[in-house]
DNA sequence: GGTAATTGACTGCCTGGGCAATGGTTGCCA
DNA sequence: TGGCAACCATTGCCCAGGCAGTCAATTACC
């Protein structure tokens, strides 16, 4: 039943340590492209957000990165003083701020875009499809177990 | 031969993006083990690594931790403060400060540790024990596979 | 054996995120 | 309609990590 056991216990095999240890690799090999663009990969993230239209405005963006708000509007911010969002009120609610892309924010998130899938492509020769396939569907299944446990937690 | 197409794709088939909310989520889900023992997971993830004898020393933990040198120094002060671990000289190095636990350091630690690994095995009931050697495997191939990339880009 | 490069620990500075509080706006409903 | 809760954006405050530079000790090399 259980899985990992007191006396077995090593980061290596620790789903958690993994998933760090990957996503800090992972980051620090895509770097120097954002370092191009004079990006951070938190921008890029939240240009990938607005313009894949899954956030429109403020509250929704730090939503979608799991990001907090007052760092939020600070991100957006810069990336305002950069050129690559603008800002304008919402007529139907005055709370809001509408967020676009304008067109050299959309150009140089593309061309990050671009430069991030040729460096994975690469980066995954040697790897067979249907192996990359199955960690794609295992890390989904376990983000999706975490998700609903997190919920579980809150809701208690 | 490329497993990723521009036009494809989307954050929920990134194995970076699935890596963070994977250790975003699961480090949110373990948080309040840390609260009650008034600790923070860096501060576990150090203990962890002296008493599991992968580090003795500050420079050591700030590798085995990939962490910075500068804030390791203020890790371990926070730690002895605590009394969770003792700084001494080393006699045949005199640059070296020696790392070692206290009883309620190691105690602490192991308190966690417990809880943590209890958690994980909650969290994955429900899972083939083959699914999950699957997953960690794959992973500990990509994790594998994006170090020797590192190294490659480091030496170039 | 003496000088240069490296290493370990430490410090100051800066940036960026988490948190809490605020002001303005909206929807709800008693 | 008036009051209240919820929500958006913003701000100030704090803390932790990254970075660069310092000092002392050690190692490597001519």
């Amino acid at each position: 039943m259980a899985f990992y056991t007191k006396t077995g216990f090593s980061p290596e095999c620790s789903l958690g340590y993994l998933a760090r240890r990957i996503h800090q690799i992972g980051q620090s090999l895509v770097e120097p492209i954002f370092a191009e663009e004079n990006m951070s990969s938190t921008q890029w993230s939240a240009l990938m957000s607005i313009l894949a239209e899954r956030s429109g405005n403020c509250a929704d963006l730090a939503r979608d990165l799991s990001h907090d708000k007052g760092a939020t509007t600070r991100l957006v911010d810069t990336m305002e003083q950069r050129g690559w969002v603008t800002r304008s009120r919402a007529s139907d609610d005055r709370r809001v701020l509408n967020l676009e892309l304008t067109t050299d924010g959309k150009a140089a998130a593309i061309r990050c875009r671009d430069r991030i899938i040729d460096d994975w492509n690469s980066l995954l020769t040697g790897w067979d499809k249907a192996e990359i396939e199955t960690l794609i569907d295992l890390m989904q299944k376990l983000r999706t177990t975490l998700d609903d446990a997190l919920m579980e937690g809150r809701r208690a």
